[in-house]
DNA sequence: CAGGTC
DNA sequence: GCTGG
């Protein structure tokens, strides 16, 4: 058990089930509401506790392991300052309000990357349903004091399960997305983190580069896990926000790339972090 | 119809 | 155009 030092409030768990990661499970830990993922291979567990974050497993972790979790939640973020970044409308304001303490995450861009591409034509919950399968059907089975648990499989193990074991596990056409995307990435020896922290239009053009990608998925991809802040997916929620709070357009004749590029201009570096909250309170009201 | 892409 | 609710 050790407090995680955070720069904000934290509200758990509006950002571990805000629809930017599907690979959190809520678990019951001694009657109390705790939540788990792997990352890095390891096993983690987490719990709120008033507005910091506890993690309670491993139980005496390390001071790397700490820096595993402290990463992913990133809890260096100042939302003070975020939320000042923009000229805050009443929308903006009681979103910031209502959901204070929302993060995002740092996840893993691989893992990000296979999420939203699952996520085209698709809702949350089968987004989920197909990774847990994902997961399930590799043999990556680790052991810690808890019992078993398991990693995500790589591009390569998808490569050599096939398309076919994809398209097994109900990924429909995005089985093929999948697999040629492992290939790619395998092929070319491409390693996605060093991706992190670079260019946002050269992040944008080789992303879109694999197949199953478009402008949607990889903003998705660059927001939550390559920390291009500015980055602004626009998909049917946050199309419906702005037409209604920022554009007085009945209609949506723009197409999602241009509203991107003009609210990304409009909302600034941390345009990102305004889109999640604007995604976060439209699905939520 | 569901957090699009080719 | 894949597939589940």
């Amino acid at each position: 058990m050790m407090i995680l030092k955070s720069k904000s409030k934290y509200d758990l768990e509006s950002t571990l089930y805000s629809g930017q990661c599907f690979l959190w499970n809520p678990i019951l830990s001694d009657n109390l509401q705790a939540h788990e993922i792997v990352l890095g291979g390891t096993r983690f567990r987490v719990q709120q506790l008033s507005d910091k974050i506890d993690a309670i497993y491993p139980l005496n972790i390390t001071q790397n392991q700490s820096l595993i979790l402290q990463n992913h939640l990133r809890v260096d973020d100042d939302l003070g300052y975020i939320y000042q970044s923009i000229e805050s409308d009443k929308y903006l304001l009681s979103s910031f309000k209502k959901f204070e303490g929302l993060h995002l995450l740092r996840q893993d861009p691989w893992e990000c990357l296979v999420t939203f591409i699952c996520s085209s034509n698709n809702n949350m919950k089968r987004i989920k349903l197909m990774l847990n399968k994902l997961i399930n059907s590799f043999d990556n089975t680790h052991t810690d004091s808890l019992g078993e648990y398991k990693t995500f499989p790589t591009p390569d193990q998808i490569i050599e399960a096939g398309e076919e074991h994809l398209r097994s596990l109900g990924f429909g056409y995005r089985a093929k997305y999948i697999f040629e995307t492992s290939r790619i990435i395998l092929y070319e020896n491409i390693d996605l983190l060093k991706l992190r922290s670079q260019n946002y239009d050269d992040n944008l053009e080789q992303l879109t580069m694999f197949p199953g990608v478009g402008d949607k998925v990889a903003n998705c991809v660059m927001l939550f896990s390559l920390d291009n802040l500015n980055a602004f997916p626009v998909d049917v929620w946050i199309n419906r926000v702005l037409r209604e709070i920022y554009l007085n357009d009945s209609k949506n004749k723009i197409a999602d790339s241009r509203l991107r590029s003009h609210f990304q201009s409009y909302f600034g570096e941390y345009s990102g972090y305004i889109n999640h909250y604007l995604f976060h309170s439209r699905r939520n009201d």
